[in-house]
RNA sequence: GGUCGCGUAGCUCAGCUGGAUAGAGCAUCUGCCUUCUAAGCAGACGGUCACAGGUUCGAAUCCUGUCGCGAUCACCA
């Protein structure tokens, strides 16, 4: 049982036997630093049920806690404010409990329970990954992860665009203009090759938007004129009817997308379970618009179209089906949704990753499947999340004002080999060696950057100056680690022993109690969805160990046992970096 | 216009279901490398928590309104 269960537990007995009132619920805090303790019970709210002064309440629950509980040494009251203070030896059994103990703060995945499945980076094959899908990735990966380490089987899986007008518009262009340019004669990323194409093309349908309007068109009129559009739109019908050459021609070119895409993954560090096409489920859905019709979940209006009427709910009716009987977005997505539960029979909840401009949608989407009836339609979430803006305004893909994914990638590490030049710490590695270092680091930058803040907020990223090596930053957190492992290989005592009695210095007690939360930090994050509660507990991990690093002598303690238990701290928080990093995706390097 | 989200130090961000004097980093300034990695530590400076009301022992946090920024309201995806 841990110590604030049992504080909690005795001061409602406390309550009981002296005022003889039943109290409803006890509110614990960590005790700020600037008193003496390190629980603190909140008396405020016990006025609603118990009469009296705080001050006083407080001084009775206070004696009878330290009366008759072993672990309560002591106790203060400022205010409305009880400071417990509790034994070292509390806190020197939790240690001894969780020193050895591997994955400590994840829960082990019980088999009966229900998956989650979580969507993310679903990319169009258009265009190479951006700075925007690096931010769904990093969100989609960390979610997963710290589903699985709060217990839960996890399915990750990504819908991939890979149909329709856009990618028809990659290749108009590249048959017009590519002269059968392909990946291996051009040298180019596949991802890029078609990314340029797409580019292209815009830059041509401006032209002849332009040109036509000089020959007098309206706007509109031009717009859907242009000779290149029409192309564009004749070559769609034609895929849709299946016509081999051009069918071919998509193959050939996702193919090239595909294989870019996967070097990104790789070098981004992420990864899935299932791949969904759009190609293959841009059909499906209209199955379930019939059954939904008969449940009289939909309703059809005259001209054939079928609707969903959610005013009930205060929004507006939503379309489901075209009146020429042909699938919209939201048909797909219901279709889809459905498919995957039948795929996966286990999953009794999904997750979406996707930007935040689809609130409504994924709104609309969830009442739904719920008005349908599926039991799963309960948990769905869509994770939503800001965009990525830049200084210059908002990232344009057409035209080209876009942050790569993989110039991104290379430019981290480039930043951190400059800096880690010049501190010349790494003296002695091979080359191959450092460039490895300065990947994780790199990488560890960037991905810290993006996922130490609320998902909700937008992010402004600034290409020059947005990631730091100091502070609240990935390589800070990575350089502790580093630093830590220094200290290991140079403990080369046992270090199994089991240390029972010494005496805690503040820092040390500190640093437990923080460990002593790691669990619930996980399990917030997962119910929350959110890594920045997760890196922002590192932060908090690492900032007291440093502190404690660098004020409290290890390998200098007067006692061999004090030696042994400051290297053993210091095992433990590197271990629950590591592992909390890894929760982020982030990896860490042994020395740096 | 309707709906949703955001607004905390010069900048970038924390602040859990309301709790003690609102916290970090960057920037500016002051100390600390002959012992474990100074990408660090200790400290100083810096706040009308957008604004106005309300709820109560207590509000950055909850409610209402106002302002600012963003998103969204397609038989597009």
């Amino acid at each position: 049982m841990s110590i604030h269960q049992i504080i909690s537990d005795k001061v409602k007995e406390a309550i009981q036997e002296v005022f003889s009132v039943a109290l409803e619920s006890v509110e614990l805090q960590i005790t700020r630093k600037e008193f003496e303790g390190d629980i603190t019970v909140v008396v405020f709210p016990m006025l609603r049920q118990v009469k009296g002064n705080p001050m006083q309440i407080g001084e009775t629950i206070g004696k009878y806690l330290v009366d008759n509980v072993n672990e309560i040494e002591g106790y203060n009251v400022v205010k409305g404010f009880l400071n417990l203070v509790i034994s070292d030896s509390y806190y020197l059994d939790f240690f001894a409990q969780i020193k050895d103990r591997k994955n400590f703060g994840f829960v082990t995945p019980s088999k009966d329970g229900k998956a989650v499945m979580v969507e993310y980076s679903s990319p169009n094959t258009n265009k190479p990954l951006h700075l925007g899908h690096i931010r769904n990735n990093l969100l989609g990966f960390a979610v997963a992860a710290i589903l699985k380490a709060s217990g839960k089987e996890v399915f990750k899986t990504q819908i991939i665009n890979d149909r329709g007008i856009h990618i028809c518009k990659s290749m108009i262009a590249w048959q017009k203009f590519g002269n059968g340019a392909t990946p291996k004669s051009t040298g180019l990323k596949g991802d890029k090759l078609v990314g340029n194409y797409y580019v292209k093309f815009d830059q041509k349908y401006k032209e002849q938007i332009a040109a036509l309007i000089d020959q007098g068109k309206t706007e509109d009129e031009a717009k859907k004129e242009a000779p290149i559009i029409v192309e564009a739109q004749e070559m769609l019908r034609k895929w849709e009817s299946g016509d081999s050459e051009v069918v071919q021609l998509w193959k050939t070119m996702n193919g090239w997308v595909y294989e870019g895409f996967d070097q990104t993954y790789k070098a981004l560090g992420v990864d899935f379970d299932s791949y969904y096409y759009e190609s293959n489920t841009y059909l499906l859905g209209k199955n379930n618009i019939e059954e939904g019709l008969a449940k009289g979940v939909f309703f059809k209006k005259e001209d054939g179209s079928v609707w969903c009427d959610l005013t009930d709910e205060g929004l507006d009716e939503k379309l489901v089906l075209r009146s020429d009987g042909t699938s919209v977005y939201m048909t797909q997505d219901i279709g889809t949704a459905i498919q995957r539960v039948t795929d996966n029979p286990s999953v009794g909840g999904m997750i979406y990753t996707v930007g935040n401009e689809q609130d409504y949608h994924f709104k609309v989407l969830f009442l739904i499947l719920k008005k349908l009836g599926y039991d799963w339609a309960e948990n769905l979430h869509h994770l939503s999340y800001g965009m990525v803006d830049l200084p210059s305004g908002k990232m344009k893909s057409r035209e080209g004002t876009v942050v790569d994914a993989d110039d991104l990638i290379i430019e981290m590490a480039r930043t951190a080999e400059e800096i880690s030049q010049d501190l010349g710490k790494l003296d002695g590695y091979t080359d191959e060696e450092k460039a490895e270092v300065y990947r994780v680091i790199g990488l560890g930058a960037l991905k810290y950057y993006i996922l130490k803040v609320d998902p909700k907020k937008r992010i402004l990223f600034n290409p020059e100056e947005s990631v730091d090596f100091q502070g609240n930053t990935g390589p800070f957190i990575q350089y502790t680690y580093a630093r830590i492992q220094a200290i290991l290989r140079k403990a080369d005592f046992d270090r199994s022993i089991i240390v029972t009695e010494v005496k805690l210095d503040p820092k040390e007690k500190e640093l437990i109690k923080l460990l002593e939360l790691y669990p619930d930090v996980i399990q917030n994050a997962s119910n929350e969805l959110s890594p920045a509660l997760v890196a922002n507990y590192i932060y908090e991990l690492v900032k007291n160990y440093n502190s404690f690093f660098q004020n409290v002598s290890i390998f200098g303690a007067e006692k061999e046992e004090e030696k042994i238990f400051r290297v053993q701290i210091s095992e433990i928080v590197g271990a629950t970096i590591k592992s909390a990093l890894g929760l982020l995706g982030i990896s860490v390097p042994e020395r740096m």
